[in-house]
DNA sequence: CGGCTCATTGATAACTCTCAACGCAGGTGG
DNA sequence: CCACCTGCGTTGAGAGTTATCAATGAGCCG
């Protein structure tokens, strides 16, 4: 039984290009992987050997300077796709930040379908428009935002991709509540900031209640506007 | 007479990829442009009416916050490929930085010719890959570097890009010279520093002998080996 | 020779980083 | 069941880097 039938990203990664007999095609050639937080599949500059599709969780894409500092320059999410086709090597690590389920294909295998099958180049094109788009808007943020704008465009953000669970009306305003799938540090590698930046920005955007923390990892924005004034 | 028969990047950018007909068939949707410097192509924001081909000259790509700050989140020289196909808006705005020729195409034209070529559609692929990648290298800069790194990168990076000029070897180091497309202002806006960091590392720079000012725009790397060490 | 823009230089302030200590929570083993 | 250990996060004090504000200088064009 092909596992694509199941995939409940099915129709929303690239693969929804696809009519009965291609996705048949692909799924021969893909395998599913699952993988632990922290776990890798992609190593900064290795050889690109594989893509993948997201199914389920969150992933990071990060690069490093030699002495150790590191830079998030992408977080993935079901249905998108990771990976370099068409090129030799991969320039960024690619780590599960959750428990994470993907369809991984070798990237010779990949490259070679997706040359026979237009629609599927067509989505992929459209995929990573989309995406050159949104990491153009980060370097805005990385180059020319304070910590208070980092901080507070990045909960807006994460509210955006993750506020599926609740979303309830107190008053006028919406209040968001979602889990970071980021430690600390994560976030500060997104933000191009230190922990302790991290930190204080959260403290404060608490003291100013704005948003509240009732564990490590919980976020409740109780008051939207003010935070997205923050943003910047 | 097809103006792409004597198009001087006919064979460097995704053109490359059609055949005479299906050349003659682009030609017909496509027109040439003239842009001086500082006159814009695309409006950040803007319904994405069109793309284009860089001929020649340099431009930047740019985006701002409302309160003035702006960041350059990309440089695009000949054969490069500007605008968003596929998407109704904009990201960031296209000017031109040097007098600049371009290759324009309606998006709504480019579109439905791009969807017809699968060809085409895959060179462009390739092609935003490519600047995704570079995109995101350009981010760990942006996020983790210092100011110093950060202009030893962009000096070792315009090197790079431009200096086809001149390329001397001297001793048993090569010396690097080129012609600044920017303005101090605008290198400043590619890095995320203000024009008077730029301007004290560039003099700091000279006074270590690391590289020579001859005028404004003109750069000498007199010790290309001191620059990629601190460029970190 | 002004008048203009752009770049450099200097002094000071602000922000973020660094270093260090402490706190909290979860897991382990006595 | 509690004590302890460990990893992560918070908080504080101080230093360092970069931004800001202000003045000066250099090149260019009328």
């Amino acid at each position: 039984m092909s596992s694509c039938d199941t995939c409940v990203v099915r129709n929303r990664a690239i693969c929804s290009s696809l009519d009965k007999d291609e996705i048949v095609a692909l799924n021969a050639i893909g395998r599913r992987r699952t993988l632990s937080p922290g776990e890798s599949l992609i190593w900064e500059g290795e050889d690109s050997v594989l893509v993948a599709n997201v199914i389920d969780g969150v992933l990071k894409l990060s690069t490093g300077t030699e002495d150790g500092r590191e830079q998030i320059v992408g977080v993935v999410y079901p249905s998108d796709f990771i990976g370099r086709p068409f090129g030799s090597t991969s320039g960024h690590g690619v780590t599960a930040l959750t428990e994470a389920r993907v369809c991984v294909f070798s990237r010779k295998d990949f490259d070679a379908f997706a040359r026979e099958h237009p629609a599927l180049e067509h989505k992929l094109l459209e995929r990573t428009l989309g995406e050159l788009d949104r990491t153009r808007r980060w370097m805005l943020l990385l180059g020319r935002k304070s910590a208070s704008e980092k901080v507070a465009s990045f909960l807006l953000e994460m509210a955006d991709r993750l506020s599926n669970t609740t979303c309830e009306s107190v008053g006028d305003s919406v209040v968001k509540r979602f889990v970071l799938p980021f430690s600390r540090q994560q976030i500060a590698d997104v933000l191009g900031l230190t922990i302790e930046t991290v930190s204080r920005q959260f403290t404060r955007l608490k003291a100013d209640g704005v948003i509240d923390l009732p564990s490590r990892r919980e976020v409740i924005i109780t008051n939207v506007a003010s935070l997205t004034a923050e943003a910047g």
